[in-house]
DNA sequence: TCCGAAAGTTGAACACGTTCAAATCGGAGC
DNA sequence: GCTCCGATTTGAACGTGTTCAACTTTCGGA
């Protein structure tokens, strides 16, 4: 689970510094990390609604206008909570693309480190999606805001397509990065939604799906397949034009 | 569009006549249908966060304290407002599904009708896909307080399905009322999210939708087709057991 | 007709997210 | 050292959704 917000600011003051992840150490960077730092805990500890934005400023030792000074809104923290755990998926994602297994392995693997880093905090995400399902929202999965990010997760997706061998049809291979960025999404709200002790109904579910996948990916190169494959990439060009990336 | 929310209450009180659709005239319904008007018609007006409690209690005639009477929260009231369109979705459907027209045609016309029964409130929906969305809401489409609702939509695929000549598996057959259901699911969110004028990208997907999934419907009796057919509805089966309805 | 309980109604009060005018700080230029 | 200006910080205040103790109305039964 890795696509939905913006990967940079989150900050309104006027970057007098470069805009990079290095760490800036004059003083409102350190503010803003302060903040930052305590919203994820609060919010890990005791969930969104339940944070109160007073509670997020005394715990990091600033005034509640300070924190606004610094982000718009109380959802702008949660952008921040989304990138710890994008960043951490991403981590452990490394190694998996470097692994020589198979397309299916590797695209469960994936799929499982996002659950897996996402688990503990499976009561916040269903707020968390309730935010990033509004289309003005910045954390939008479709805003232009999270282009970055969405391309971040949808270049997972292209190295695991591009290092296999699998046969597929070519257009379909030019295609699937996005195509699995979907399934992923879908996969996610599944698992917010999934009252399963542990979610192990979502788990089920990749276990089954992926060599499913798998299989109507191998199946796109033959020719009985192939209005099949053309249609639904015709669809596709509809629904998400390419241009657009 | 017409799947969301559950279909009855909404109201905490402890409903001392029968519970029915039919109008119940004691003081207390009165005072409920007043309120849940001017909440229809103000969220209309001016959107769900522009629209205030107070401003609707105004409207009404009632105290702010009394619309809580009513409604145990703002969101309460929104699930009024989808019912109020879903309804006129179904009595737009109805002709539809008596026509004598083909399996796609019928299809495409319903959630087209759907599209346009919620063209006046796009704004508005952005808000309310944001409070269906979160688990735990009764208004989300996968909660069980919105199982009648659920079952009603599907009612409305069912009557297509049973209907309809095409030829197909006959397991597919069975579930596709359900997945028609997911669909539209989809189709929802993706309208909500298209800023096209008119949202002409939404209507040009349902054009190019509809006949592929009359086609693949189609190929799915086919013995080349049958392992694709096979595996995709067990995956289902595990993301969705029937039983479960 | 009257009583009492249940149903309905009220508005002030609370907690929260957010705004803003004013105070403070820190460093560049003299 | 002093001054000035922008960056930073403050806390009171506003508007909102929501709660609640108290009040009023309704109505069935004695």
């Amino acid at each position: 689970m890795g696509s939905v917000t913006h990967t940079d600011n989150g900050s309104s003051p006027a970057a007098p510094a470069a805009r990079g992840r290095a760490a800036d150490t004059s003083r409102g960077e350190q503010t803003r990390q302060a903040i930052v730092t305590s919203a994820i805990r609060l919010f890990g500890e005791a969930g969104y609604e339940k944070t109160t934005m007073r509670a997020i400023a005394a715990d990091a030792g600033v005034s509640v206008g300070n924190a606004y000074y610094y982000f718009p809104a109380k959802e702008a923290l949660v952008s921040e909570f989304y990138l710890e755990l994008q960043r951490e998926h991403l981590a452990r994602v490394e190694p998996i693309l470097s692994s020589g297994t198979s397309f299916g392995d590797r695209l469960a693997a994936i799929l499982r480190e996002g659950i897996e880093v996402w688990a503990p905090h499976h009561a916040f995400a269903g707020r968390f999606i309730g935010i990033a399902a509004v289309p003005g929202s910045p954390v939008s999965p479709f805003s232009t805001e999270s282009t970055q990010a969405r391309e971040l997760a949808t270049s997972i997706f292209h190295r695991l397509v591009d290092s296999t061998e699998t046969k597929m049809d070519p257009q379909l291979r030019a295609r699937l990065p996005q195509l699995l960025w979907l399934a992923q999404l879908g996969l996610v709200v599944y698992w917010v939604h999934d009252t399963t002790p542990g979610q192990r109904r979502t788990r089920a579910v990749v276990d089954l799906a992926v060599p499913y996948l798998e299989y109507l990916v191998g199946a796109s190169r033959m020719k009985i397949f192939k209005p099949l494959t053309t249609r639904g990439l015709a669809l596709l060009e509809t629904l998400w034009p390419h241009a657009a990336r």
